[in-house]
DNA sequence: TGCATGTGTAATGTTTTTATTACAGGTGCA
DNA sequence: TGCACCTGTAATAAAAACATTACACATGCA
């Protein structure tokens, strides 16, 4: 995982809003409409904020038919661990796209 | 640590500027002029990603006397471990100031 | 048919973050 | 005195993130 990715990862999570969402997920499985509900925001704003989670692999999506035959967009929490400190994030660094070679200093 | 703490903790280091400037600091100790040579920004924009770091206690920075009598601001990365899950997160939104009785769901 | 519920997104406005430029100082030394 | 360093910050511009509103469309059911 090179630095920008890993800056990815961590501006996904980076919000007291998707923290709320993260962890309201993490208890339930829920289909957007009921979430927004839960979370008290609008389901377009949601909308926003689960993509983001999702791109960087937090939750994962998926439509579904309900009981009396709605198409429902259920979400989940992926289960992860994310360990950082200082040498994961110069070995972050090391692999990083910068041209390795610059200073005089 | 609430939800607001963590999502600032987080955001401190979401930035691939600031995980290159913890990275250098993590190597060297060195005075804010000379790491803004090093990883290649201005000093006032640095000074900007310094106090986010600083604010969040990854790094420390403090006025020291060069041996020809200068004043020199230095800085060193803090050592830390940080590590988050969906429990860490869980727990960090249940002391969360919000109102803990809404839905109806 | 009309209402309640759901998905999905475009357009727009607001706020925050990020970045640049330009100052106003200070020290040591040739 | 003038140059080469350094600290610190204000003003401003540019870019990204966040949030709201409004729409189009689909299903089940009274």
């Amino acid at each position: 995982m090179n630095i920008e990715q890993l800056a990815a990862t961590l501006a996904a999570i980076a919000s007291p809003q998707r923290l709320r969402i993260l962890a309201t997920l993490a208890d339930d499985r829920l289909h957007v409409s009921a979430l927004a509900r839960r979370v008290d925001m609008s389901r377009a704003l949601l909308y926003m904020h689960l993509t983001k989670l999702e791109a960087a692999g937090f939750v994962v999506g998926g439509l579904e038919l309900s009981a009396d035959g709605k198409a429902l967009k259920y979400f989940e929490a992926t289960p992860f661990v994310l360990t950082i400190d200082l040498p994961t994030i110069s070995a972050a660094v090391a692999l990083s796209p910068i041209s390795p070679a610059d200073e005089t200093d």
